[in-house]
DNA sequence: CGGTAACCGGACCAATGATCCGGTGCTCGA
DNA sequence: TCGAGCACCGGATCATTGGTCCGGTTACCG
């Protein structure tokens, strides 16, 4: 998708199109989640015939990229002097991560390349701020990436689970755990359902085990940042 | 699917079926791919019509489960008494990485409740397995969570970039990514796609920052473990 | 030996992604 | 002013897919 050139304008302004279909089929998202979106029905909601959306993008699967790369446009990016890089991060995951929850539709299509320009911005701002904090390459590649992954995986976990109908079958899987609770005696009676809620306690405690582990690699930032940045964002998760 | 009952069978011994068709379908995942896989394929494949399949099993979802929790069989649970907490828990979920990156397609399957057996049994060993390590409560889920979240993602980022040709894509992108060098410094300089390999070194690097913020919230295991469990296993990640 | 229940599959249906090709209206140059 | 060209639209249509109907066929049990 982002790699083919944009379908040729004419000669002026766009007529106002690609963006509409985006837009809406982002609302129809939201609305009915994925499987619901059709091309007809997202051509019918935006009063027009289905075979016209395929003037404006070429198939399907650039509608849900674009889709996807739209909703980041959502996830602000935090202004560079802000409180130093550890604060910048967690404002930058914490924003991805919001996305992904407000969005739930997004976690089953996470399985494609994300090269829209609104994720490519906000990853060349999470690379940037680690390059100035002063992580270097082994553990820079690990770090955005241990990043990422850690909010998408979480994403995609928080948003499957309550996902399908929400508390039906979350209250069915509780039973079926429950039933079988003598081949999974700790997730029976520890697992994720029966601990409610605290999900985003529970995010922010590991984003800052990854946060410590980042920091720890800094020689110079080792001391004094665990005070200035990190300690006034909720710094070092020593309990 | 795994809330209902299995599909009644006769008096005895099951004619062998369900398994096959399972196995079959994690066959042509394997080979090409989840959009290749639709019902009248796999049936060819097993040299039946396509709506015998549908006795064995209710919708093609199901297969798309089955499949999915059959793979994670191949993932060997470690047994208790490894080398501590920390050998076991870097084990299974090295493991798990492994199974996802070798069914590539699993990738774009994650976004689905996952109950079947194999990963509940997984699930239940990490759950155990932390418990037995002294973690708790506020700590206890953070961690399960975190690294579950830790690997699925990363099995997810790693699937899906390669994926889809292998080169060709990923070199589209590195170009694009070039060609756009201005607007993403960093990312074109230092990005994923120049930094090639060592992804297994990046992960391993993030998946020992998790261990350490898990390990530094046990006071007992945080002293002595540091050489007893962690060390040998390539603990503590200070460089 | 007959019937009952497990199992199979051809014909069929509705929905979907995508294309063909004939329109329509706006703009720009002469 | 006007007509030609091009951006844009959409009805009809195609192939494919997931899934069902319903009539067969086998095999085991009484």
């Amino acid at each position: 998708m982002w790699l083919r050139p944009p379908a040729r304008r004419g000669r002026d302004a766009p007529p106002l199109s690609r963006e509409r279909i985006v837009e809406e089929a982002v609302a129809l998202l939201d609305a009915e989640g994925a499987d619901r979106l059709t091309m007809r029905r997202l051509a019918e909601r935006l009063g027009t015939g289905s075979t016209t959306l395929y003037w404006h993008v070429k198939t399907k699967d650039d509608v849900l990229d674009l889709a996807l790369d739209a909703i980041f446009a959502e996830v602000e990016i935090p202004s560079g002097d802000d409180r130093g890089w550890r604060a910048g991060v967690t404002a930058l995951i914490g924003g991805w991560r919001a996305v992904l929850l407000r969005h739930p539709w997004s976690a089953a299509l996470l399985g494609r390349p994300m090269l829209g320009p609104n994720v490519l911005a906000r990853s060349e701002f999470l690379y940037a701020t680690l390059l100035e904090a002063g992580v270097v390459e082994p553990r820079l590649t690990a770090a955005a990436y241990g990043l990422s992954n850690y909010v998408i995986g979480s994403g995609l976990m928080q948003a499957t689970w309550p996902a399908g109908g929400g508390e039906d079958v979350r209250g069915a899987a509780r039973e079926h755990l429950r039933a079988n609770r003598e081949r999974y005696p700790a997730l029976a009676a520890h697992g994720p359902l029966v601990a409610e809620g605290d999900w985003d306690a529970g995010f922010t405690l590991g984003l800052n085990w990854l946060l410590d582990g980042i920091q720890a690699g800094v020689p110079d930032a080792g001391a004094d940042a665990d005070g200035a940045d990190g300690a006034g964002t909720g710094g070092p998760a020593r309990a």
